[in-house]
DNA sequence: CTGATTGCAAATATTTTGCAGGGCC
DNA sequence: GGCCCTGCAAAATATTTGCAATCAG
């Protein structure tokens, strides 16, 4: 579709120019594993995941590259690591736009993670932030249950 | 206090009780290990430091046979195995009554944990039900931001 | 008695770090 | 040249497993 191309592109220049902001290099490693995080953007890909398909665009990067360039594009909040209590860190970019904000929902039977996109807590935070006062920066919500499909084979 | 002894008490009985109904003995190991939970009922312990608490009451238990014991006890549903995203599981003994939730807000500044008790979620549980067709076990919700002491001493 | 449970040590898994070398400005 | 960045190997951290010995029921 060539209007995937084209968000894909801008997505890109976006994030080539928030590094240059930032005064770091673009290396070709740095590149490949922006590459890949963009092109799963649904599939919470883990570090060694990440550094598998990495090694395909640049076969001579080593793991350890793989999570200092993780680490840097989740302080530049590139990235977004979120950990679904498996033992795993897994990353994905983040939306642009500070407040869009996005929930997941993890099958316990088939293990799959669905998100789902509303801003569902902007209630939720008020109440907390003014009962607790706690200055909220981030949120992660996280459902556990049965997903529809296997909902429907277990019939 | 004299009442918080016997909450203790009936605490207790009631984790005996479903060791003893689901064919688990109960050693000295798990006996420390369930006691150390509940008296640090609010602390959201890790395997390692729930294991420096059970050597005080049975010196001679190893690391395995708490992670064991923890990775039982979290099957039974009698503890929740939570990840705050540090790269280490906490535990903590889960309330009884099944829909008795509470939520962490988790300080950016000085890493402090607080549960707030509320069961914040309802109208967005009753949303996201019906509209993904996901049928909800467990939830589990995480607030990043500044706690309240912090952002007084930040001015 | 007998299988469940344990401690210990070794194995795994995940992530981080030290360091010497390489490349960009 | 100076410094950022890299790969590799080793270290650090967290958790799991194999196995012979032990213990709860």
């Amino acid at each position: 579709m060539e209007s995937e191309a084209i968000i894909w592109q801008s997505e890109w220049k976006r994030l080539k120019k928030k590094l240059h902001r930032e005064k770091y290099k673009l290396t070709p490693q740095r590149e490949a594993t922006l590459q890949v995080l963009i092109e799963n953007e649904k599939s919470h890909l883990s570090a060694e995941e990440v550094y598998l398909r990495v090694k395909e665009k640049a076969p001579d990067t080593g793991l350890a590259t793989v999570y200092r360039t993780l680490d840097l594009l989740s302080e530049l909040d590139i990235l977004d690591k979120i950990n679904f209590g498996d033992g795993v860190a897994r990353y994905e970019i983040r939306q642009e736009g500070a407040k869009h904000f996005h929930h997941h929902l993890i099958c316990l039977d088939c293990g799959e993670v669905n998100e789902i996109q509303e801003d569902l807590l902007m209630d939720v935070e008020e109440k907390v932030s003014t009962k607790y006062h706690f200055l909220i920066k981030d949120h992660r919500l996280i459902f556990h249950g049965i997903c529809d499909s296997c909902q429907k084979q277990q019939k």
